[in-house]
DNA sequence: ACCATACTGGACTGTCCAGTCTATTTTTAT
DNA sequence: ATAAAAATAGACTGGACAGTCCAGTATGGT
């Protein structure tokens, strides 16, 4: 029942595989706790107990705290990848982008995507996963919007020089103001309306400089 | 000699009086070292070693560690403040906000803005540095810039509702691409001019969308 | 049945570090 | 000068933690 992913008989494989379940577990509470608590503030001893596996477990699976770690920031920039999936089927321009603005600074804002902000950005001197994050997550999304607005210009609603730029701008627009604040631990509230309005706006901003002029 | 700043006398004053000199050598050494390193790889003994004072001397002058960071932040928010003052005498309201735009994009991507940035980040969940340091640096950059648009929109130059916003909107996207991406450590080439162009496409992108129209 | 491997629990090592204690030195008022 | 007060240097304490070792147990392949 419990045994979904197979292991890898590579060469002569005898014994017990490593438990992928275990591997998970491990995984999962890692990724937590590091998430929550930062890379220094979490010990290896507490993963183990969250993860209701032994210690000595941890290191069979992974080598030490760094490779765990990496292999935690990689698991969640996995979720996060889930979520930045955005309809295809808008075919108003503005209304696709207002529906990307508002869905990308919800996401912004959340408490996991703060956690993960800052866990990187800490550890970003001293380990490549700020890279790793930047390209599993932000850059994603960052070249289907661009995708995106090529699309536009091609068809003529937008007229943009550098789409990378543009994106660039957008996407900068909506990673402030509630990022940063929530960032620093200013502001705590943000209501949906405020999102709705700050994301529309962004937009508005944007289209009124990039928006073909209308032949009419 | 050395003795250049005097002391508080307050009841009975015998004996020396506490050293600003090792005061400010104590602070200068873990600003550096706390935005190098972080607050939990930076340890006490190493700040006192690279202060060139004994370690007493530390706890003496702040009551321990957390005391002596906040007061490093501090001191490093003082900086900041001397680098964002800006020309009150450009009329030109684009060359204005183009020479805001590249100073201050000039300022986030600098090494010793991100290794404030990260430290803040990584510890605005445990103390309240992250607000300290919004409200002593941002903050007032911020508070500067709207006043400055405020002014412009009653002149006629501009037209904006909510200067707050527009603010918010311009500074956002200079924030961006540079400070996210030195922050996850990709990228790491930037040249003056790239910041430059950059920054003027922001300046464009926010007058095309907020310039009054031209009574011509 | 047999063996290889994985997992458990806990003890253990070495290191690092925040904070304290103490003996000493420096400063200042009398 | 002399003594009180304050500051200093560096050894010391107690605790946390990464990583290891080990003895025993569970589990899978042959």
């Amino acid at each position: 029942m419990s045994g979904t992913a197979t292991k890898k008989p590579a060469a002569v494989s005898r014994g017990r595989g490593k438990s992928q379940e275990k591997r998970q577990l491990i995984v999962k509470a890692a990724s937590e706790l590091f998430v929550e608590q930062g890379y220094s503030n979490t010990s290896m001893d507490t993963i183990a107990r969250e993860a209701g596996v032994s210690k000595q477990t941890l290191y069979s699976h992974f080598g030490g705290k760094e490779q765990l770690f990496t292999a935690a920031i990689d698991s969640k920039c996995d979720e996060y990848q889930l979520d930045s999936t955005h309809r295809q089927d808008i075919p108003d321009c503005r209304h696709y982008l207002e529906d990307f603005a508002i869905h990308f600074a919800r996401l912004l804002v959340s408490e996991e995507a703060i956690g993960i902000y800052r866990v990187c950005a800490s550890e970003a001197g001293r380990s490549n996963v700020g890279k790793l994050f930047w390209e599993a997550g932000p850059a994603k999304i960052r070249s289907g919007l661009i995708d995106y607005l090529q699309s536009q210009v091609e068809a003529g609603v937008l007229h943009i020089e550098d789409t990378e730029l543009a994106a660039t701008q957008l996407t900068a627009m909506l990673h402030s103001k509630y990022h940063s604040r929530a960032l620093y631990g200013v502001d705590e509230s943000v209501t949906q309306e405020d999102l709705q309005y700050y994301a529309r706006s962004c937009v508005d901003l944007f289209l009124r400089g990039y928006q073909a002029t209308s032949p009419g």
